[in-house]
DNA sequence: TCTGGGGTCCTAGGACCC
DNA sequence: TCTGGGGTCCTAGGACCC
């Protein structure tokens, strides 16, 4: 075996959101549960001590499934399915509603447990992140002798480290790289190590389909299944011409490189966000005319909440971005950008206006949203000259567009 | 029975400047 | 009368990820 440069470990919580309510509620554990659906009831406790629960078969309306229990994946209920569909896998799985500030708790337990045994971790989400190991101690001091021992009594070590803090356990994928890693840390879940070198690829690696491959969606793989390739190693032993071709000359080079587990990305510890953003999806599809005043409160608020967001990260943008869903689930954006930052809801809502102005409403609308981009730190935002600040301001009449 | 909310990155065309 | 390239910014849409 040849002596990888780097050891980068995959950490992906199990079951996340779920795990964390089975906290709550450990006498759901085995059950069949699912969370998500903004207005799900929370469990409740009758006199007698009993738990009264929501039946996924009471719920209606729109909402996806945010995290099923491997009990409830078991019935055919994933992440991102609709509510109403999981409703006819699995209509007596039991529908708890999301708390996001609870796993935001526990997101910062397991990160801050992780760092306690190696630092060098990069964000991926709430419920996982890549840590590079080369430098861990057990790892770089494992050279040469045991470098696989050292790397799987890290991993165990962190293991156990999460599980302390939390009470929950995760899956860790090590291997010389992210892209591996990630694939890496799936082979063996709920609870699993897997350590990966180059050699294990084709064993371990090329037999898996090509949506296990971070980077390639619902769209790519459906055209690489038309065009006969269905594992890795069919990308692999593909012509790379021939994939450019196909793919491009970007998107080709990446699909052959990461087929042959090529990938240098490095563990990025620090990023600065690029847009923020705030957006809803109505209960039912609203009308521009004969729900206009509503629209415009609805809007009111995306901004006001996505200024507060602003203030409290303390940045400010220069570009004002709506996004609108009609029926049909077709999607339209448009684009204003000012030209001194912005972070105030009364100029969010103006440059929303403008953008509003662009846009036809002859469809019904199920979603609307705000995003800021072009992000500076507020502490570089300098007082505006009287003259810029009072340049762009549309007419009233524009503004009530709803 | 349609499909949440928060993001990132890429592409491609046009404006504008040198 | 015809016709450069390069660079940057803005905008719209889309793929993808958690």
């Amino acid at each position: 075996m040849h002596q990888p440069e780097r050891w980068i470990a995959h950490l992906d919580m199990d079951a996340f959101y779920a795990s964390v309510e089975l906290l709550r509620y450990p006498q759901l554990k085995g059950e069949a549960v699912v969370i998500g659906g903004r207005r799900a009831d929370a469990p409740q406790q009758l006199e007698d001590g009993s738990w009264k629960y929501s039946k996924l078969r009471d719920y209606t309306g729109r909402g996806v499934v945010t995290t099923s229990t491997y009990a409830a994946r078991d019935l055919g209920v994933f992440s991102a399915m609709g509510l109403m569909k999981a409703a006819l896998r699995a209509p007596d799985a039991i529908l708890l509603p999301a708390d996001f500030d609870s796993y935001r708790k526990y997101s910062r337990l397991f990160k801050a447990a992780v760092a306690e045994v190696a630092p060098v971790i990069e964000d991926r989400g709430i419920d996982e992140i890549y840590i590079d190991l080369t430098d861990v101690p057990g790892v770089r001091d494992a050279v040469g002798h045991d470098p696989l021992g050292g790397v799987k009594a890290v991993a165990r070590e962190i293991k156990n480290s999460v599980g302390r803090a939390t009470g929950l356990t995760c899956s860790i994928g090590v291997t010389p790289n992210k892209l591996l890693s990630k694939i890496a840390s799936e082979l063996d879940k709920p609870d699993g190590i897997s350590v990966l070198t180059l050699d294990d690829i084709p064993a371990r690696v090329w037999p898996l389909g090509v949506r296990k491959i971070n980077g390639i969606g619902p769209k790519a793989s459906e055209k690489l299944i038309k065009l006969g390739i269905e594992t890795v190693g069919d990308i692999a032993a593909a012509d790379p011409r021939w994939l450019i071709e196909q793919f491009g000359d970007s998107y080709g080079h990446w699909l052959h490189n990461a087929s042959h587990g090529r990938d240098s990305r490095p563990v990025v510890t620090h990023s600065e966000p690029v847009s923020i953003s705030r957006e809803t999806t109505f209960e039912r599809d609203l009308s521009a005319v004969h729900d206009r005043l509503l629209l415009g409160q609805i809007m009111d608020e995306l901004c006001e909440s996505l200024s507060r967001d602003l203030a409290r990260k303390r940045y400010a943008g220069k570009t004002v971005g709506i996004k609108l869903r009609f029926e049909g689930f077709v999607t339209v954006t448009r684009d204003q950008t000012v030209k001194l930052p912005i972070s105030s809801a009364a100029d969010i809502r103006r440059a929303v206006g403008l953008c509003l102005k662009r846009v036809r409403f002859d469809k019904r609308l199920r979603l609307m949203g705000v995003r800021i981009g072009n992000l500076v730190h507020a502490s570089e935002v300098q007082a505006a000259p009287a003259a810029a600040r009072a340049e762009p301001l549309p007419a009233p009449d524009n503004l009530s567009l709803f």
